[in-house]
DNA sequence: GGCCGATATGAACGGGCGTTCAGGAGCAAT
DNA sequence: ATTGCTCCTGAACGCCCGTTCATATCGGCC
């Protein structure tokens, strides 16, 4: 195998800080940036630790394992996207098109300018063992179940008219539609890009609209 | 390390057929079965041949190397969906709104109907080396543009009337999140499920079509 | 029957893996 | 000066990896 030496991801560096970290937070940073560099599996706990100027036995001073080392870091992610979303819906009033405007841009944006921690987090969680993942799984469908909420408030209010299945109305796919669209933008978003983050978002929260058929 | 002995995602098994198929073919189903399954990087070679029923040597009698192995598989669907998506516009006629439900519903049904295949397609892609990933991103920036064209169409027409940034038009944009939204459906989309590949192809046709604001 | 090409075997090779652990270094409190 | 604690080192352990290769098997063809 060609164990990958190149890179799967151009990420940048964060700079010169890397030096006054504590060791705890140089090893999650060295860890998020070659987790989404190279990929969980191939990265190797002697690559983590030398990015930090350490050496392999010290990883187990600060976590159980590699394994816990990647829960902790994408499970950290996870709930504060959890709470970016809660907080925009609850921030937005009434209105479920406002509601809907406001988790996308905040999911967006996040997804923009957070790339690497989305990367990691939507892209590795497979590595995970079983509690593990329960535990990050458990925020996704929470999330989800934000948005199908503010879909079937806007249906009942006759402000959303999504397509249906014959006469059946399937909320919770056409959430996950969305969802996917939302997230994989970190995939291909270029952080120097031509579009700015705000703009990303914007044209992903009129999309979104115009998909579940809101009234202007 | 786990080393992952459960699995990543439920696969049905292909049955009793696999005693007839040639040996090559028999790799490549495995191969299909436990990349989806575990990923890539943690299948062994050993692995893949112990569920033809061979020993690992053998595999090198059919191809050069495990990556050699990935890139003949994935390649194959990929093209494959290539020639489906630019058959599915070519049949729909002129109007673009035709064209691009089409080309929707030919994407989304082959990824419910294939969804292993697709799977491994869009999600090992990046275990192969530089130059046979190139191979395959081609692929996916033609199919990317073949969605372009249409939209780029039915704006020139006037037939559909997409979400701007300001005053510009990011087409690129509007089709990445796009086809974001109809590849991930195979990380989802139950076989068993409740709705079939085509109800679930048009509902993601008709959300386009609302998404990039196609006049009734 | 004898030969050949295709194909399978399974030991071997060189190397890398996650994790453990005995020992050492630095430092604050005694 | 001594103790005790935290943190780090780097060798060691047991295991598995992709790949190679000498050897064996087998079906078809002269």
């Amino acid at each position: 195998m060609s164990k990958r030496k190149s890179a799967r991801l151009a990420v940048a560096v964060p700079a010169a800080e890397r030096e006054q970290l504590p060791p705890i937070e140089a090893i999650r940073a060295a860890a998020f940036k070659q987790f989404a560099e190279r990929g969980y599996p191939v990265v190797t706990v002697r690559d983590i630790m030398k990015a930090c100027g350490l050496t392999q036995g010290a990883l187990y001073n600060h976590f159980k394992s590699k394994d816990e080392l990647l829960h902790d870091i994408i499970a950290s992610t996870q709930i504060e996207l959890e709470r970016v979303c809660q907080q925009a819906m609850v921030d937005a009033g009434d209105d479920p098109r406002a509601q809907l405007a406001a988790v996308v841009r905040a999911y967006v944006m996040r997804h923009c300018r957070l790339r690497i921690e989305a990367l990691v987090a939507n892209r590795e969680i497979g590595w995970l063992d079983a509690a593990r993942v329960a535990d990050i799984r458990r925020s996704r469908r929470a999330i989800r179940d934000v948005v199908v909420a503010i879909l079937f408030r806007g249906v009942d209010g006759g402000v959303f008219d999504p397509p249906r299945i014959g006469d059946r109305l399937d909320l919770k796919a056409i959430a996950m539609a969305l969802l996917d669209q939302w997230t994989h933008v970190s995939m291909w978003y270029g952080p120097a890009g031509e579009v700015a983050e705000e703009e990303m978002a914007g044209l992903y929260a009129d999309m979104a609209l115009l998909a579940v058929g809101a009234r202007p």
